[in-house]
DNA sequence: TTGACATATAAAGAATAGTTGATTAAATAG
DNA sequence: CTATTTAATCAACTATTCTTTATATGTCAA
């Protein structure tokens, strides 16, 4: 099978490595609908603020969340087109097996 | 916002953290089409054996792929339901973002 | 200014994941 | 049965990620 360019490769590796915390899907799903301030999530979260910190700068470098300053505040938000970008992929490999499959040839 | 339920959040978790890792996303697009004796792997792959018999598990472990035992060989497929059913969430997480940042309310 | 508040960063330790080399287990051929 | 092949497991080590405590930065109010 044909490899995936090491640039997209990589970027999905951070992504799902991104996703793959209990607490960072916490925190995704809080800020599902709308933007929310660190303060309001450090408030529903029951982690210390610098962990909080923590996670959300490990979002943010993946690319799945944004910030905006308002004053003392910094909201966050999500990047809808990258966690589009992402299912996208999983079910273009998904599908692609599918349709590979049916040609199905063995191995070894 | 609503939180999922913890079952489901493990899953989704494991399941990324099982992608976010480059050798392991690699073996997923040699497995595309058909499944894949763990010799062809290992041919293609350049890495120990033992290392690659760690990825295969971490791999099953979050049940994106499956073995079946072939005499001396092991062939490994892709679930490709998980696949979708995971890319199913992002796209849902986005979907519904989407829809709700529409009636967008501020926080704090 | 100064002080208070919101968030980020740094440093250090704890926990987990990845890697290697040696060994083991399962299947088969001779 | 014995030797060989394929893959998994184990123990030890390294590297990365997570977590905490302390400190710094940026913004605003007085």
């Amino acid at each position: 099978m044909k490899q995936p360019r090491p640039k997209e490769l990589a970027r999905a590796v951070a992504r799902h490595r991104a996703l793959g915390d209990e607490t960072r899907l916490r925190i995704l799903h809080l800020l599902m609908g709308s933007e929310v301030c660190v303060c309001d999530l450090a408030g529903q979260l029951d982690i210390t603020q610098p962990l909080l910190s923590f996670h959300l700068k490990t979002l943010r470098d993946a690319g799945l969340v944004q910030t905006r300053r308002d004053g003392r505040w910094i909201h966050y938000s999500i990047d809808p087109a990258a966690l589009e970008e992402l299912g996208s992929e999983l079910a273009a490999l998904a599908k692609e097996h599918k349709k590979r499959s049916k040609l199905a040839v063995k191995c070894c």
